[in-house]
DNA sequence: TTGGAAAGTCAACAAGGCTGACATAAACTG
DNA sequence: CAGTTTATGTCAGCCTTGTTGACTTTCCAA
């Protein structure tokens, strides 16, 4: 049966032993608890609010991506267009997004944090990244880099392709 | 301010680069995209039939620990039992689920997957574990442990003693 | 023997997924 | 221009999975 691919699994021979049922199922595990820290500060913010995990994450990527589209947000939270809708409708209603209709193609609406949105969008990323700043620092830049890797690799291709296109390509 | 800790950021002055605002936002996409196909598998496999992830969890957790009590589960789950009750009663009706009263303590029931519950769990896990194995493979074993260095050093302090309690402890 | 822990149950509710059907406006296509 | 496709919004209804609150039963342990 000889070696395989080789091109990533330089190692070969050497020490398949990260890869035995027990380290995939303590790895899952990693995953679940940690997803679990992961959220935890901002549903905090979240629960005495009228917002869930669900604004959080459409305010997180309106502001990584000021102007997106509708059909863009969609893509990449992966929920259908009523799922969506229901929380811009409140959160443009709230006057946290504005809903611009596009210059362009006038069927489009391209959304924008208002300042109020801002806020929270900070509040809630400031309290999410104050445990991935520890967590970071206390696992150092190397174990950072293959933390991203490994993740990288778990991801759907299209969404992989979402990911890097952030800072990989435009503007 | 000097050093700091020196114990884990042996780097210090280095390069910090790792901690900027935009590389925690990194993190914090790669975690949400990553959980999203980490999850993809075994929710596709669920979808056509009567149950969802909270089956899932449960039945995990009872595979790892056979015999652990609902109390145990609560906290691991960390989920109120009326939630979890829920979800077991539909599994132990279905036979999937064992529940015997306890011996030493007959308010206590230990939980047990029958054969039909094993046979749904090596499914679920066979499925998780093909990506987390693909994602390991490509990443390559430092890759792997700085992973869950970090996954670890995300973790609640409670729910780490529970994820690291399953090889560092008991038989 | 009694207090309280463990477990279970009922009821009601909310968030946030989903599907299906339908409306409107704009853009595109032949 | 007519017809089709696209982008968006909306109504209605359903499901899963989380919540709180109230209450009961069992039974260990002080």
């Amino acid at each position: 049966m000889s070696e395989r691919g080789a091109a990533n699994t330089a190692f070969s021979g050497e020490s398949l032993l990260f890869l035995t049922d027990e380290q995939l199922r303590r790895g899952i595990e990693a995953m679940f608890f940690a997803y679990r820290g992961f959220t935890a500060d901002p549903d905090k913010i979240l629960q005495n609010q009228a917002y869930g995990r669900a604004h959080h994450r459409a305010i997180h990527f309106i502001n990584r991506s000021p102007g997106t589209t509708v059909n863009n947000l969609l893509a990449i939270l992966g929920v259908t267009k009523q799922s969506l809708n229901r929380v811009l409708r409140t959160l443009v209603e709230d006057g946290l997004v504005e809903s611009r209709v596009g210059t362009r193609d006038k069927r489009e609406r391209h959304l924008y944090l208002t300042e109020e949105g801002t806020a929270l969008e900070r509040a809630l990323s400031d309290a999410q990244r104050h445990r991935m700043r520890a967590a970071f620092r206390a696992a150092g830049p190397e174990a950072v880099a293959g933390f991203r890797t490994v993740l990288e690799a778990m991801m759907d291709p299209e969404l992989r392709r979402q990911y890097l296109a952030t800072t990989g390509g435009e503007p």
